[in-house]
DNA sequence: ACCTGAACACCGTTCAAGT
DNA sequence: ACCTGAACACCGTTCAAGT
């Protein structure tokens, strides 16, 4: 029985270290470019052995992406401690949500690609789950910011909480999705990515009016405070221009098939 | 001569055919499951003749796109000839967007999918750019109703013509590729996507200060001016409950390989 | 009981041969 | 000059054989 105890330890470790490098090379080559034969090689295991764990590519991915939202999780869990009023708690989340698509771009586009294609068919129920519930922990900490506004008075007595954590999610997502879109940065002739997306995320509290407005209050100094306080090492982020996301690798496509 | 001129007509009749063709399949089976082997039985063409169209199989799909863009673009030309105040003829273009993500959901998945993907560089610079112009025209319409709002003083003077279309673009796609999401319908408990993503267009509007604001305006009504004024036709699509886009088929994949 | 990797199926891409 | 479709390459998935 001691020896069945360390099976499933191992077990689980071979699992971690598929899930971990996955998502090397995901972050590398982006979905279709994630080769399963260099994975199997890489972590020197069989590719077989790589299906004792997931039924399929996507029941993998879907398990890197579960570890992506884990992240972001956490960064919610950490920026819910910051103090003051709750709009400024609410930022900060909205600083952690910025920081998390700055620090892990390809993370980013890999949860906007689990929203735009027919990836849960190919997943099993059990990592569908899994996700699931982390996905509940990040509404959680959002929830919880949304009613102390409401108790607060800061937020109208008549807002919907559900309705709220809506409106920021989808701004916040659409926001980051369109400018990271070369297309769109021309076309609105962005300059900076991570600044509009603030920015909708001011406009939309604004919007359900939640107090103290972008007009009665120096958001940019909480923003200081959040960094300090909220994350402390993340200053280097700063440096980095904007839009420094590397410069898409020279992922064309090597083609393939023909005659010799 | 009169000859070069039928060949390249038949040309275009052929590619016209082919792309039209690739969309009934792209809506059908979406974009992992557009088969070209399919593609080609079914316009009666060989499989090879396709590549002297398109450079690649997402070149094909970044057509359809471009088509589906140009219904776009044209229902927002037709919304923005209504007339009233300028945050109402704005609304007609939201409603527009709205029509559209309903009669053609997986026109719109298409769409998220052309922002969430290595897509670009599998195709033709010609076509890259046929969708941009596309994008152009969809955007010019916007541009005249914010200007026109800023002219009228309903938009605050200081408004950046840019920077509004941007908040109003990331906020539409933000919320209905979240609204779509089943887990996101269920972390929010969503009745109704489409109410939802249209109240996020208001409330960023109120967060622009786009005047006259929600709260001193009956726009319920304007709503039934725009249905019956600009849209008469699609009077069906109140009937059709929200959230009617076809229960995806079990387009589970057949798995392949292994032994026989 | 579990790991292995060759075999296989699927499908996008190419090109020699045909008309 | 252009169309054809069989051949090919790539890669996700499977399973008979090995340990």
């Amino acid at each position: 029985m001691g020896t069945g105890e360390r099976k499933r330890r191992e077990r689980e470790e071979r699992e971690e270290l598929m899930i971990s490098h996955a998502g090397r090379l995901l972050l590398r080559d982006g979905f279709q470019g994630l080769n399963l034969d260099e994975l199997a090689r890489a972590i020197e295991y069989a590719k077989g052995t790589i299906y004792q764990h997931f039924c399929t590519k996507e029941d993998l991915v879907l398990a890197v992406a579960t570890r992506a939202l884990q992240l972001r999780a956490e960064l919610f869990e950490r920026a819910a401690g910051f103090t003051g009023r709750t709009r400024e708690r609410m930022r900060a989340i909205g600083v952690a949500c910025c920081q998390f698509a700055v620090v892990h771009p390809k993370y980013f586009q890999l949860d906007l690609m689990l929203h735009s294609q027919s990836f849960w068919m190919e997943a099993s129920p059990e990592r569908r789950m899994a996700h699931g519930r982390m996905g509940e922990r990040c509404f959680r900490v959002m929830d919880t910011i949304v009613r102390a506004a409401r108790d607060a008075g800061d937020l109208p007595s008549g807002s919907d909480a559900d309705a709220v954590k809506f409106s920021l999610v989808a701004v916040t997502m659409g926001s980051h999705a369109m400018a990271l879109e070369p297309e769109i940065q021309r076309l609105c002739r962005l300059r900076d990515p991570l600044e509009a997306t603030r920015r909708n995320q001011d406009l939309i509290c604004d919007g359900l009016g939640w107090r103290p407005l972008l007009t009665d209050w120096d958001y940019a100094a909480t923003d200081r405070r959040i960094r300090a306080e909220v994350f402390p090492e993340a200053a280097w982020l700063d440096v980095a221009a904007p839009g420094t996301s590397e410069p898409t690798p020279p992922a064309g496509r090597r083609r393939k098939g023909g005659r010799p």
